[in-house]
DNA sequence: TCTGGGGTCCTAGGACCC
DNA sequence: TCTGGGGTCCTAGGACCC
């Protein structure tokens, strides 16, 4: 008989630990990595180390209020080209020990191993212990690592290890876990969801758990509410699954500064367009919808599409969908950001 | 000190067809 | 002079993830 069990492997602080590994003479200091690496300008920290993150910095956080709680902090710009390369020699370790690795982000994977024999958790035991070991040797990076029966129970148990930590979660002890545990803890749950929980008197995961489906499926909807019904008892049949095509291709810039000026505005999204569009060559890739999307200086966030007649990957046509949406316009604000979207996407059939 | 950029998935309403 | 109901596609927005 064949069983599974699934390893969820994180680098912990991934973006400041890659910093921090070319530049030795920061370790054990407060590293912040965003955008440009200016803390006066637009942007968010997209990593923390540890140390910055004791001041109360997380990712996501304004680089300026960043500055604000941690100023003795050393601030570098995101380094893309770098985490690509980390990101690839970490999947080959993890591809040698199962076919079935899905990446998630450059700093996350599921893998899943298939065992004969009663119980799958003591192979998949032995083998994250020696991606550990391998991560910790040959990248010299950071890792966590949870071990259990699904996506969901890996996930979760290696969130709950972190940093530097390793947590196999068995389903005998899921309830326990579970408990005392804040609902927005649980994968799925954002700060939205977690106030409408909240608000309905469910604060811990224990207590969604205990909450008859039918409730949450008024309340949320059919799919999310049996979802959090099943989530909430550690349920999870999702695949791993080793490779997506992808199901639109985007770009998004924020000014510098907000806008008025439609010339600008127009340049911006066409050198967008001509990137998009180059990438949507590049995956043999032709696509049917165009969106462009604005974001005014309130924040105020609106998005216009156009499916085409046909599929397309001709920068023209694009372009000239793009330009439509942007003439049938209104932009009664500054414009803070721009963006395109390429959906509706079909490989090639010339 | 405000609030990035890459995605995925879901929902709701309207158009249109049978 | 009163207008069903199902299916599908499109558009717009929103929640969530890293």
């Amino acid at each position: 008989m064949a069983v599974r069990a699934v390893i969820h492997i994180d680098l912990d602080a991934f973006f400041a630990s890659v910093e921090i590994k070319k530049r030795p003479e920061l370790r054990g200091k407060p590293v912040i990595v965003g955008a440009d690496g200016d803390p006066t300008k637009r942007g968010v920290v997209s990593a923390a180390s540890y140390e910055a993150r004791k001041s109360g910095v997380h990712s996501g956080m304004p680089l300026k209020k960043a500055y604000k709680l941690c100023p003795s902090a050393q601030f570098l710009p995101v380094d893309f080209e770098s985490y690509e390369n980390e990101s690839e020699e970490f999947l080959e370790i993890l591809r040698d020990y199962s076919p079935l690795v899905e990446s998630f982000g450059l700093d996350e994977a599921f893998i899943e191993v298939i065992s004969t024999g009663e119980d799958a958790l003591p192979n998949a035991i032995k083998i994250a212990g020696e991606i550990r070991s391998r991560i910790k040797e040959e990248l010299r990076l950071p890792v966590s690592i949870g071990i259990s029966r699904n996506k969901l129970l890996a996930k979760m148990a290696c969130d709950l290890s972190k940093p530097n930590g390793f947590l196999v979660l068995e389903e005998k002890d899921v309830e326990k876990t579970f408990r005392e545990l804040p609902v927005r803890t649980l994968w799925g749950i954002g700060p939205k969801t977690e106030k409408r929980l909240n608000d309905l008197g469910i604060k811990t995961v224990g207590e969604l758990a205990k909450v008859p489906v039918q409730h949450l499926e008024r309340n949320f909807g059919l799919i999310i509410g049996r979802t959090l019904h099943e989530h909430a008892r550690g349920i999870d049949e999702s695949p791993v699954v080793p490779f997506y095509e992808p199901e639109s291709l985007g770009r998004e810039v924020t000014f510098e500064e907000d806008t008025n000026d439609i010339y600008i505005i127009k340049e911006t999204i066409y050198a967008l367009t001509e990137d998009v569009t180059a990438r949507l060559k590049n995956f043999d890739k032709k696509a049917k919808t165009v969106t462009i999307k604005i974001r005014f200086s309130d924040f105020r966030t609106i998005t216009r599409s156009e499916t085409l007649d046909q599929e397309t990957d001709s920068l023209n046509d694009i372009w000239v969908a793009c330009l439509r949406l942007i003439e049938a316009t209104d932009f009664p604000k500054s414009v803070r950001l721009v963006g395109i979207k390429l959906s509706h996407l079909s490989g090639r059939e010339d």
